[in-house]
DNA sequence: CGGCGTTCCGGTAACGGTTCCGGCGTTTGT
DNA sequence: ACAAACGCCGGAACCGTTACCGGAACGCCG
């Protein structure tokens, strides 16, 4: 009953076998094959059915060769079991697989050298266009790929882009503000930041959110309730090591991003400061461990699929060749309150 | 200086500008870029020269059609952000890129008849061979693809595999028994099992290792210890509400897998009881979640970067047609003592 | 010196589609 | 009633590569 197992036909099936069996020309085939208008409905049916039975499927280096559209979609990432990576990746191709396209996967392991040999790879008759996660490449280089005429939206870019490269983010001020909100809501008024790398989009957006909040609540900030982080657990751990050897250290924390949260708690735990009583933590993403730590994870949501879902769906556009209305678009954040946040005492 | 700078080439090079160029014929230049022997060293020269200033490379549609061979492999994954999967993908992914080839993602959503379609349109000239991790697919299903001549290799197979379809696991039985011993060997005799689900591989291989520990230790396995879970959170609480309910609770769990074992970690703590002192936990898998949970779970590591490495490298000598000495490959396992086990009291 | 094997390279037929062009036969407009 | 338009379909060029076949140049040996 599986398709797979009818034919005797050696191997694959072609489009002349299919046009030979319907009785009708190459051409033909094709046009019902790609849902072209100009073909009668019986031969339409006629060839449909001969299709089905004998399983075929044009052949996709073919239809590449010759359409120039190979159905194949590139997608280069840092780091691919990252879980703030793979829930991207795996919007991306949930979504392109609704499209009948598939994904193509490039891990650059955070090398700029390999993305750019990549991304050169890649334009070249392998995809049709890419999605480009958290971009290593500076904004000319885009620019440069763009002025080849490369289709691609970057996720999440690592610096301001140029006005001219789609680009899929998350609000990150508005996200930041959510959580400076909620722990001035409880009380807090002393909340330091644990910020990510220097110069990255995602640093600078939240660390402006952070400064409105605090401008809004009617507080300075204070340059030593403020350190940098690298995104990673070891970055959170030491960032929260200084925050706490401070002489008057702060009620709360706000990390930059989920991991550097969990980093945090770990030492305050290693010194005996208990969670939320004594030192309140929120942290940004919603990954998947912000749920199952002690205690549980206050955090900011980014919407991660959602945003590889509309990546594509920028990226389906742009390859049918249609103006995008807004060319850099923000996804909205969400505040889940769990455990790791509580009133000052 | 970067090479995408280069041409006034509107757009892409081909194989016959290349040839033009340097001034040989076009089957000589596929014979360079190709490495083939039968090219004079000056020559060869001359034209890696004109390749690298064009920044020249093989259309890989083109070649696929020509040649057959795509450079692409698919990857029929469940669901592309659990950790566990992703892991796999990352370690394959990163095997193929040393291969200069690419990994095609096809996430299945666990439904088979999705996975049936992907594959079959995987085989039809889309890719060169495929990775299919923890397949929805019967024995014979994939017998079939064989038969078809279509090359592959399956990770964790979910149901005993026929013999000729290569395949590579981690070792169940043998890591089941690595986490018994630990458990034995600090003083448990009443260690309960919340297994995976009845009749998959890794579940029964697992059990099997557990009895074979009981067995050798002189202990007889009590079937009210022994509680079906379905590899996620929610099986682990529930199963383990059900073991602590028992008249005479275990003094310790062995989860098959992190996931349950987090689960487990939570009723433990929603009941008040202490881990690890009344309770001693060991999962399997070892996923990053292991590490950051409180207590950080004592588990089982299964290799899985290495495990999708080992995969690429089997399909790699299955294209070049070498026969496999061995088709299905085990991986050993390690256990990583964490703070979720202790001595019974 | 002729025959033969090597080495190196060019010509060219596939590969399996898509798409343009043109040709029927039938309807529509005037 | 005749031209124009349209619906439907077949023929064939073309996409960029690889692989096969054969030829030229060269060296070696008998």
């Amino acid at each position: 009953m599986g398709s797979m197992s009818e034919g005797g036909g050696n191997g694959h099936v072609t489009i002349r076998e299919i046009a030979a069996l319907a009785g009708v020309s190459i051409a033909t085939v094709s046009r019902v094959v790609n849902g072209r208008e100009d073909v009668s409905a019986e031969t339409r049916e006629l060839v449909q059915r001969v299709v089905r039975e004998r399983g075929y499927t044009a052949n996709r280096s073919a239809r590449g060769l010759s359409g120039g559209r190979t159905g194949l979609i590139g997608a280069t990432v840092p780091m691919v079991h990252y879980p703030y990576f793979s829930q991207l990746v795996g919007g991306a191709a949930e979504a392109l697989y609704e499209q009948d396209m598939r994904l193509v996967l490039c891990p650059t392991m955070h090398e700029h050298e390999r993305e750019v040999s990549l991304l050169e790879r890649l334009m070249h008759g392998t995809t049709d266009g890419a999605v480009i996660i958290l971009p290593e490449e500076s904004s000319d280089e885009l620019e440069a790929l763009l002025n080849h005429g490369y289709r691609f939206v970057v996720i999440d870019p690592m610096m301001p882009l140029n006005e001219r490269s789609p680009a899929v983010s998350a609000a990150h001020a508005a996200g930041a503000d959510q959580a400076m909100r909620h722990l001035l809501s409880i009380g807090h008024t002393r909340i330091a930041a644990i910020t990510g790398p220097r110069g990255m989009k995602a640093t600078e957006d939240r660390r402006r959110g952070y400064y409105a909040a605090l401008a809004a609540a009617g507080l300075m900030p204070d340059p030593e309730l403020e350190v940098e982080g690298n995104f990673e657990i070891s970055g959170g751990v030491s960032a929260a090591q200084q925050l706490l050897d401070l002489s008057e250290p702060p009620t709360a924390i706000f990390s930059f991003n989920d991991n550097m949260a969990i980093g945090a708690m770990q030492t305050a735990r290693a010194r005996g400061v208990r969670l939320p009583e004594e030192l309140s933590i929120v942290g940004f993403d919603d990954l998947e461990e912000a749920a199952i730590v002690t205690p549980a994870l206050t955090t900011i949501r980014q919407p991660l699929a959602e945003m590889g879902r509309i990546a594509v769906s920028l990226l389906m556009r742009l390859l049918d060749n249609q103006r995008l209305e807004a060319l850099h678009v923000e996804l909205g954040t969400r505040l889940v309150v769990r455990d790791s946040t509580a009133p000052p005492r």
